[in-house]
DNA sequence: GACTATTCCGCCACAATTCCCCACAAAAGT
DNA sequence: ACTTTTGTGGGGAATTGTGGCGGAATAGTC
């Protein structure tokens, strides 16, 4: 189970080191790609199958499906993490999430994100006011 | 699982290097064809086969299914990588993709497909405001 | 049939990137 | 305070991308 919230630095090759709690659902590998808000998605491979099968059912031929797919999975890699339990975040990915030397590391449940610090502090600011709000409409 | 996107050059023999994950799917060749939106398609020889499956379902001596047909197969060519993981793509097909001096190659799981850079990126602009509605609608 | 021209493919070498390993620093636990 | 675990950095080996050269295969011409 991916919980909680770290601050990871990324060393001067691109690596980030996953926390340790994370390390056994990532073990056999994970999947990055473009999340929503700029941020990165990982998701360990068991998830990311039932988010391929998911995918699969889309109408086939539909023109949003093409431009979904498309950009869904060009910007996904799979990612084995090494033996220090560090992965390197492909290029295109750092630049679209406009990471720096420090990065957030966001458990949530199935599936982890990574922010730029950032980012995230601004995302967490407008979060708190809607927070409750949200909350009750979602009847959590 | 083809995933992932990557800048690639054309040699001035026209070969295209195809990156190192996706080998493995193509060790036993594949079928390039005209994709939609100018693109290329490449397929797997396994995938090949379930769309050519699919496609004799289609309703004989339907116009649509003719023309359909006549376009796909008379544009596919099938290619065998060499020893170095290059295809050579045919020169009718480099044409229609306006593929110049380098080349985007792109994952999508069961099928990969060849952009040229400007295209791919005029294209992608274009999807990102409709990929979070999306990537919502699906709960990525 | 032999010669030539063109296309295609394999090999090699260089460059760049990625991966693997080791060492150290910092933090946590005893 | 010492030991153990976790985070960080970097050197160097291995892998991968790229372009060039030359030989094989093919086709076209005399």
């Amino acid at each position: 189970m991916l919980l909680g919230r770290s601050v990871r630095s990324i060393d001067n090759k691109g690596r980030i080191i996953l926390p340790k709690e994370f390390r056994e659902d990532f073990a056999s590998g994970l999947v990055v790609t473009k999340g929503l808000d700029a941020c990165l998605l990982l998701f360990p491979m068991a998830e990311w199958e039932k988010k391929v099968a998911k995918i699969a059912e889309m109408p086939e031929g539909n023109e949003d499906t093409r431009r979904f797919t498309r950009l869904f999975f060009s910007n996904a890699t799979r990612l084995i993490p090494d033996a220090q339990g560090r992965i390197l975040i492909p290029q295109h990915l750092k630049e679209m999430a406009e990471l720096k030397k420090e990065a957030i590391v966001i458990g949530l449940s199935n599936k982890a994100e990574i922010w730029d610090p950032e980012k995230w502090q601004r995302y967490n600011k407008e979060s708190e006011e809607r927070y409750e709000e949200a909350a009750s409409r979602l009847g959590v």
